[in-house]
DNA sequence: CAATTTTTGGCAATCGCTTGCCGAACGTGT
DNA sequence: ACACGTTCGGCAAGCGATTGCCAAAAATTG
């Protein structure tokens, strides 16, 4: 990089441009072909002879050249960029999905651009529409949109779904039917026969499935249930989750996700309420922190970060129809129960 | 969104174009006048007389006008976009910063690209080559480059560093000597006289500032001084961290960040050595965890958030240099100890 | 009311790159 | 050698804005 200055003046004439950063014209001159020629060999590599295009890359890499991708999506209608949304930045459980896709798409060639829509519909749906034109689709994350506002933001761009079916978007979900009536039958072997679904945002569509799969294999086993909630899905709510699901009377809670079962932790130890002796919790997400808060929460894990990787590859498979790639409309992630300290028998 | 397809129906004429997004061009007709006009409307309002402008406005939100980000900053030479980069994006200190950004940035009008580096110097180097088509600036935090490195991109591109101090860029750093004077003056005062330093990566400069500090603090105060490491900081590199720290004889650690001792803590309660009684620990940063850990984490506090906030608007006022702005090259976060139960009384 | 200044809006060049189209050069088969 | 199919590289027209310059219109002034 530093030897490029030298290396312009190694070619007799003092350096043309002295600092300015080189366009393609610079490395069409230098090389002595035309732009088009130059755009070509770059990424096109075959539409141009062997010799020309070896030139040209060396003459790129001389001046350090570097494509304006403004320029390059005005013309070309791509580009490269591709927005993630994600309601809460600070929700651990969405770094490892952050990571999934800042990886995957960085090995594609594309850019992130990661969007907190703070946990508002409006927010996103702002976004959806104030970005279009600056990336070729988006990966949301949780999204908080009605089945409607879903189906008409699919309808006109490229989106994948994360943790929320829509029949007009391809997804990845986690396999909660699965996480649940693994988290019951541990629930019940210990003995539990009384248990609380501690439920999270209204507006999310895993809490919904959640709670709909507790409830219906709750009742085929017998297992007396209630539900508490809506409470927001951050720690700081656990405590009026305690709260409530101590009021139930339930010796287990099942809880929408960690953060807020880390929360009722802390509250039920503030109240005396011994976990796991005197209630049970389960979480969901096996998130950051899971495993050190006090006691290590048994939680329903997923390989999120594989979900970030495959919510990509299902979006640029629908950006760039390849051949044989048979598009995949949902991925199923599997789950598996962590069994921590937090749940242990029923209490007599 | 969805009235104006019926809007442009109501003109009489079908609707001309059915999906594509409108360009300046679309409004221009539409208001009947020049795109140079639409443009200053929008982005001048002072240039154009205040009837017109309001009537392209309105054509303007009737059609649901986005500018092109690519072709204003093909023109325009400004991007109104700013990349983050960090080096880890799922180690939680970063999340607020990245919050933090994330909110200014947006106010002010930008994007925000999210870059992870995975702490290492070459990828922060190539991003920095990469992007700088396509950003107006960068923000750094907890850089790994050297002094070098960073002298050199400053030269040329817009910089704020955070936790990162150099001559050569705009920086934010929190209050380290402060830090580590409090907590040092709260472990002589539980009676602990040999302290041991857990040290960080050896690229960061806020490890080697901590550890720099430590050390001259602790000469004048009679302590007895050690110091393990380097680690990689991670909770996982806790338990290697903690076996060397309690070789060291050292009754206290003050490690390099929360991460790192949250992982000590772990280690240390397999090893049958109790927190605090045996070994008292303070963490940096007081991250996300630090307060639900067991035991909850004595640590350095700063406002992180507000760093990253600080951080944007130092750059934004190095990119758009407004009249009265002193532009500050310096800021400091003042940072206070956050006390809980890692720490207690030496042990006799 | 003429002269001058200020507003206001349009023209057209430009930013850096992509891409459809075309013609030159180069093989090939007969 | 001739007609024909390929390969390769250049020309030039955009992509969708911004902006310097200019002229028409309006406002101000003496």
């Amino acid at each position: 990089m530093a030897e490029l200055t030298s290396n312009s003046l190694s070619t007799g004439r003092p350096a043309e441009a002295p600092d300015r950063a080189p366009t393609i014209k610079d490395v069409a001159e230098r090389a002595g072909v035309a732009t088009s020629t130059v755009s070509r060999a770059l990424s096109n590599p075959d539409r141009v002879n062997r010799v020309t295009r070896e030139r040209i890359q060396q003459v790129a890499a001389e001046l350090n050249y570097i494509p304006s991708s403004q320029a390059r999506s005005l013309s070309s209608g791509r580009t490269l960029a591709i927005a993630v949304l994600v309601p809460d930045v600070t929700n651990p459980f969405y770094f490892d999905i952050i990571r999934g896709t800042q990886h995957q798409l960085k090995a594609a060639g594309y850019t992130q651009l990661l969007v907190d829509t703070e946990e508002s519909s409006e927010m996103e749906q702002d976004t959806l529409s104030k970005m279009r034109r600056s990336v070729d689709g988006y990966i949301l994350a949780a999204s908080r949109l009605t089945d409607a506002q879903l189906a008409e933001a699919a309808g006109s761009q490229a989106i994948v779904t994360i943790n929320r079916a829509s029949a007009n978007a391809p997804t990845v979900v986690i396999d909660t039917p699965g996480a649940v009536v693994q988290a019951l039958e541990h629930l019940t072997s210990l003995g539990h026969s009384k248990i609380c679904y501690v439920s999270g945002p209204p507006t999310s569509w895993s809490n919904a499935k959640r709670w709909k799969t507790f409830e219906e294999e709750s009742r085929e086993r017998g297992i007396i249930t209630s539900r508490v909630g809506p409470f927001a899905p951050k720690t700081t709510s656990g405590a009026a989750a305690a709260d409530a699901a101590a009021r139930t009377g339930a010796t287990a809670c099942i809880v929408f996700n960690d953060l807020l079962a880390i929360g009722m932790l802390q509250r039920l130890r503030e109240r005396g309420i011994r976990v796991p002796e005197d209630m049970s919790i389960v979480g969901c997400d096996d998130i950051f922190g899971a495993d050190f808060c006090n006691p290590p929460l048994t939680t329903i894990a997923s390989p999120i970060e594989q979900a970030g990787r495959v919510a990509v590859s299902m979006l640029l498979s629908q950006l760039n129809p390849l051949q044989g790639a048979t598009n995949r409309r949902l991925a199923v992630m599997p789950t598996h129960l962590t069994v921590r300290s937090s749940t242990g028998p029923a209490p007599l």
